[in-house]
DNA sequence: TGCATGTTGACAACATATTGTCAATTGGGT
DNA sequence: ACCCAATTGACAATATGTTGTCAACATGCA
């Protein structure tokens, strides 16, 4: 029987190498588009409504200064576009320029498919079950610490 | 109902989301010791039997630069020693040096007892059983694709 | 109005990880 | 013994993220 400080090992390893795998699945989906999935976040956050750099770092829940850079060269690559923002003088709001559309668009059908591959695989019920129980860990890693 | 491709959106943010948590936990538990959880990673492949760069490297499931970048800063920290490897001139086995070990068991406590929280309040078998998910889920993304 | 406080973008320094290239080394097949 | 492919460390370039600092801007309160 493991005990505590192994099995908490074993489920940050498990942690650790799921996002890696999904990162190496994410760019490889991306990059046919030109993009990465850094590029791919963040214009998938102004793909509904238009927001500012500040915005965007806010819903994604990493520093503003990174989806700056980002930001800064998806708007020299022609992807996004910032138009004036009348609540704020220095932080215009972000848009999808029709190259930026065209990229995610260009990526979507890849991503349905292999997230109905992956949800056939492993079984739809299953699946529910498992992001519901990673959305209560998540809750229960910021009740308890560290 | 929610589907195929929003359900994949969800796990891949719901992974994102606690890889961040836990990566930040660690940072926590390892930054008093005076080190980084990318240190405490190579520190800790190397406690139970010496190993090569590349070997970390294979082990840890990154690349070979980014564990020889960290093992050069971990020789230059006094935290790791290089002996010769009879079965390789060029590739030195690495151990951790009594500051090393000092480093980790200085950590080890922590983690334990975060271990201890975090299975208590999510309950232990419950805990088991999203470790042997996630496995079976890693296995599945691998055979899926993309 | 005026001022303290918070938000924001710019910039710099740093940590981490990747890919690509190179030369030295190792080991297997002929 | 010899050659060729794979392994390995070194180095450079790049991507992504962090923290810290600064000045411009927005907002609420006296």
């Amino acid at each position: 029987m493991p005990n505590e400080s192994q099995l908490g090992g074993e489920f940050t390893l498990a942690i650790f190498k799921l996002n890696g795998q999904m990162l190496a699945a994410g760019e490889k989906l991306a990059e046919p588009a030109g993009i990465t999935v850094a590029w791919w976040q963040v214009l998938g956050a102004v793909l509904r409504q238009p927001l500012t750099a500040a915005g965007i770092a806010r819903q994604m829940g990493i520093t503003r200064q990174a989806v700056q850079r980002i930001a800064n060269r998806l708007i020299a690559e022609g992807l996004l576009q910032s138009s004036p923002n009348p609540a704020h003088k220095r932080s215009p709001l972000l848009t999808p320029t029709t190259d930026g559309r065209l990229a995610i668009e260009r990526i979507a059908p890849g991503q349905a498919a292999f997230s109905k591959r992956l949800i056939k695989s492993f079984g739809r019920a299953k699946f529910e079950a498992l992001i519901s129980e990673l959305e209560r860990m998540s809750t229960t890693v910021d009740e308890v610490g560290p």
